[in-house]
RNA sequence: GGGUAGGUGCCUGAGUGGUUAAAAGGGCCUGACUGUAAAUCAGGUGCGAGAGCUACGGGGGUUCGAAUCCCUCCCUGCCCA
């Protein structure tokens, strides 16, 4: 099957520029394309899933991809879809997310090649790099005269930020900066498609044009649709608004399988086309059925993203603990895979109440938390109902060394003293 | 640079000297119902066992008492240059 073909059956095309030239263009050799990356953070987390995806599959299909970390437009403030703006971001905080970033990016692209057959090996580069070298007067000259400032203040971007407060000249300028990002790749990296979100489209296209206008070459855009829940949310943000981050240390294995089995019945099929490489027969079968049945079809999303994020192993121990949890079999205090805080035995004291163990688990954020879920019935000590959250957690221990502490139905933490 | 309107809890947004830890909505949490989904319903939602403490952009002041009045600084919008 053509790529782009794949990539629309699976629900990745949103626009692209130039469609019958496009598949042409990746049917006919091995293509060089890239998707900009945002260092805003150390991690990446779930709403950057749909860009891996996208971005590893047509590694996958024998095409180069080129990972951008935009080190240097981080410092411009990219104001597309927001209402304020960026704050700009440090230097030296940049450099230690882009540490995080490109191991993250390794887990869904192949930086050595020939992992899928003989797909070459992807590469990651900072814009850094060329943007801080450039010099005003020639960019101006050179880049500059290309753009349409009244093309630009027509776009829906640009307009949205006016209404809805101003912005400044340096975020204004963003869309030529990302333009010759994309002019640059193509001049020194032989760069032809650039990929990203709908939200993007304008910048990509500015890359387009300026590539055209400047050296009078063919490049092509392709941006995917933004997937938002149900409730009109965008991706990456647990219900309590916490980012599912991809960084184990950040957010565990365990949690980012649960954010995934939680997954809504209406978005099961989108996530699957989206989030997992399993095959489109299969993924009919799985989303053929109604109702609970679907739960299963949530369970082979959940391993499948959760193995791509942390490796197989670390997957199927979130499946086991959540069987375990969810299912008729007990969780077993002594399992050392389930999710776990450690106390120190000094820390024990009989001063050290059940609310105190709650909050140290991280399953309250106060003791007065702690308290009303108690009132609410919503806390448990292994099976059984906390009445009293002012008793010793020695109490509560008896002479064992670890307990399960449950907070609602979804919340546990293992704790061990240790 | 001048003028003007503002900055309240996770968010929107009331409150203009005293029962205001701060209306109302949203969000979130817990419970019921379920399928660890959605929808619905009930309760909860600063810290503290409590006395009490801390909170309405920052700092200072007036007052028995301030989110509310005064001074000052910072920030944002709008208009003019």
């Amino acid at each position: 099957m053509a790529a782009v073909d794949y990539l629309s059956n699976r629900g990745f095309v949103h626009d692209v520029s130039d469609e019958d030239g496009l598949r042409e263009h990746l049917e006919t050799g091995c293509r060089t394309f890239y998707i900009g990356y945002d260092p805003t953070g150390v991690s990446l987390h779930a709403g950057h899933m749909a860009t891996l995806m996208l971005h590893g599959t047509l590694q996958r299909f024998g095409h180069r991809p080129i990972a951008v970390a935009g080190g240097g437009t981080a410092m411009v403030g990219d104001p597309t879809g927001r209402t304020s703006a960026r704050d700009i971001i440090k230097l030296e905080d940049l450099e230690h997310n882009l540490q995080g970033i490109s191991a993250q990016l390794s887990k869904y692209l192949d930086f050595e090649g020939g992992q899928f057959g003989d797909n070459p090996a992807a590469t990651m580069v900072n814009n850094a790099d060329w943007l801080l070298q450039l010099s005003y007067i020639p960019f101006l000259r050179d880049i500059g005269q290309h753009f349409s400032v009244n093309e630009m203040l027509a776009s829906e971007t640009y307009k949205k930020r006016f209404e809805s407060g101003g912005l400044n000249f340096v975020e204004f300028n963003y869309r030529l900066v990302q333009s010759y990002d994309f002019l640059h790749l193509f001049r020194e990296m032989g760069c032809t498609l650039q990929l990203g979100g709908s939200d993007q489209w304008s910048n990509i296209l500015g890359g387009v044009d300026l590539i055209r206008r400047a050296d009078g070459e063919k490049a092509y855009a392709l941006v995917q649709p933004l997937i938002t829940t149900p409730s009109g949310e965008k991706m990456g943000k647990t219900g309590s608004g916490l980012r599912v981050w991809l960084n184990p240390e950040m957010f565990s294995p365990y949690d980012y399988y649960q954010y995934w089995v939680n997954t809504d019945d209406a978005m099961v099929e989108t996530y699957l086309k989206r989030f997992t490489y399993i095959l489109d027969d299969e993924i009919a079968d799985l989303t053929s059925v109604q109702g609970e049945a679907l739960r299963e079809a949530k369970r082979v999303l959940a391993l499948e993203a959760t193995a791509m994020a942390h490796g197989l192993e670390a997957a199927q121990q979130a499946e086991e603990a959540t069987k375990a949890l969810f299912g008729v079999t007990t969780v077993s205090a002594n399992d050392d895979s389930l999710p776990t805080t450690e106390i120190a035995v000094a820390d024990v004291t009989d001063e050290f109440t059940l609310a105190d163990a709650f909050v140290a688990a991280e399953l309250a954020k106060s003791r007065g938390e702690a308290r009303r879920l108690a009132q609410q019935g919503g806390l448990r000590v292994n099976e059984d109902q906390v009445s009293d959250v002012d008793m010793p957690f020695s109490a509560a221990l008896g002479d064992t060394a670890a307990v399960i502490l449950r907070a609602g139905k979804k919340r546990f933490k293992r704790v061990v003293v240790m």
